[in-house]
DNA sequence: GTTCATGCAAATCGTTTGCACAATG
DNA sequence: CATTGTGCAAACGATTTGCATGAAC
């Protein structure tokens, strides 16, 4: 689980090897601004006049896939809601997607002290755990 | 900031009320499933079979602009991508939307402590402040 | 040469919006 | 009655996919 192991790209993969890819993973590894796809497309397009989405987004998603880069997001590309609104923190289940309200305390100073060794002013924050459920974990 | 202002739905707001959006309140109040929109549109047609989703979404967007309920996720459809790997924390600018990444170390074992307090089986945790990023601050 | 990746365009999916009509205060 | 909410359908934006061609091994 703790993927201490090499980041590097020729890393026992399966993968063919193809320019557009190269180029996507340098672009993301040259930036610290978590760019979205299109943006990653946009400096692909310099040098690949003809690439398309499509194979940024195939090329992003097997980039995920081989854990050689993160999605920052939900996974999902729908939104969830809740009508618990104070502050809280959440469970999400790696293998079915659901989640679930952690029934802990907030500790309201972790704002404070992250943002402060951080050097950002934070109004808030927001944990989320990963795992496996208790439901998915019964299957095995 | 701190909202631990009231939480009924008849507080001081200038929306009219109506038939759906109540039902919509109730329904995410009855579940703690942290449903799709989709999902509280399967609901709410039981009792209004023509509801259509605009309905749906456009109501759950003012019951969040209200602060009556909550939106899980990133707020903007796109995902981000990264090229760093190693578990970190990021900072989200509330104002711009800008993503960076906390400079400070990870606490493991928070993993662990939040996991048992909490009675589940997690394998990592994220951290996300949220404020107001210095250039934003910096522009009133 | 077989497999995998590409470019292109069309399709898909979650969400938003314009409009005429109905419900609310 | 002035305004806000609704249903419907069309529009939208991000992402995915089918297909014929081209690159990798």
């Amino acid at each position: 689980m703790s993927k201490t192991k090499t980041t590097r790209y020729d890393a026992p993969t399966k993968m063919r090897r193809s320019r557009q890819r190269d180029r996507i993973l340098e672009i993301l590894r040259g930036t610290k601004s978590h760019p979205t796809a299109e943006w990653v497309y946009g400096r692909l397009h310099r040098e690949f006049p003809h690439v398309s989405m499509g194979t940024v987004y195939r090329n992003l998603g097997q980039l995920v896939e081989h854990g050689i880069v993160k999605r920052i997001g939900f996974g999902s590309t729908f939104d969830r809601y809740e009508a618990n609104i104070l502050t809280h923190h959440h469970f999400v289940c790696e293998r079915c997607g659901s989640v679930t309200d952690l029934e802990v305390p907030v500790d309201e100073s972790l704002t404070r002290r992250l943002g402060e060794a951080a050097g950002v002013r934070a109004v808030r924050h927001e944990i989320r755990l990963y795992g496996t459920c208790a439901n998915c974990a019964r299957k095995g």
